[in-house]
DNA sequence: TATTGTTATACTCTATAACTATA
DNA sequence: TATAGTTATAGAGTATAACAATA
């Protein structure tokens, strides 16, 4: 009688005669999916989340960052940055400090611990980068990046690279 | 007093003071957010979902696919295909015929209204990725689709592709 | 004893609406 | 009257475990 493992499709028959496979939509939409993997999984080894890594770069610029502004440049629901913040304000990551200027807003503030937090995400960040883009040579990956950059420059102005 | 809009963080001040929104993988994650949202806005028109396409499109091929075929093809979990399979199969876009080489197995075909809303997503898909790729040339778009395809040829042999 | 498909269930994630305090 | 932030809650999506049929 034949094992199962012979009556199964193998993966390489399921890979042939599958033509969305190579649209670059689809492959976009595969690529990032396994990079999000990753990331979190190599996120996890430090006890952070891909979304708080996020949190915490965009909170290290010099331009001082309500919930709100966090919630237009990251693209979140601003009651998910509630509880974004709650947490991260729990582990001593970042503070809330009332506006003067409009005491409905808060000046989010990364404390130091968020610059260490933020300082081994960022490393976890370029190495598993790293990993994802190896089968690329350094051309292959400014191209890739600036492709990147122009597409996004119409729908998320912020991606806008200079370079 | 001033006015909410002048207390307000402009977002040209967002956009600068980010460098995560350069990085290669923050932009693929972005990129493929948005593609997605495209996409199940423009298929919403169609009253189809990605998903249901991706399922439409995997079943259009020579190989005859099981549930469990279509869960390691797509990246689905298998009590979730049964949930897509069951809607499709009320829609008579697929039928569930059992394998009679092993008759715990299905063998999943389109039917001829399946194979019709799979040609309306196609048109779809080939439409919203044009608008999303617009801003790159033919060289461009090509040279993103190969890297693309490089990267995921070790993670998802399905994507590679020949030329 | 293992696998395919199924169900029930729990869990996470996100979004909606209503509230407060401030403007 | 409108906005920033909060809370409670509902909804969608996903995963886990247990089960029936078949191998």
């Amino acid at each position: 009688m034949a094992r199962a493992a012979e009556s199964r499709t193998p993966a390489s028959k399921l890979r042939a005669d599958f033509p969305l496979g190579e649209r670059t939509g689809y492959l976009l939409h595969k690529a990032s999916m396994v990079l999000e993997e990753d990331f979190e999984r190599a996120l996890a080894a430090v006890d952070m989340k891909a979304r708080d890594f996020f949190v915490l770069a965009a909170l290290a610029g010099d331009t001082p960052l309500s919930q709100q502004d966090l919630s237009r440049l990251l693209g979140l629901d601003p009651t998910t940055v509630v509880s974004v913040i709650d947490d991260l304000e729990r582990r001593r990551c970042v503070a809330r400090k009332r506006n003067p200027a409009d005491r409905r807003r808060y000046i989010l503030t990364l404390t130091a611990t968020g610059r260490r937090a933020l300082a081994k995400g960022e490393r976890v960040a370029a190495d598993v980068e790293a990993a994802f883009l190896a089968e690329l040579d350094r051309t292959e990956q400014a191209r890739l990046r600036q492709a990147l950059s122009k597409i996004m420059a119409e729908r998320w102005p912020a991606a806008v690279v200079s370079s």
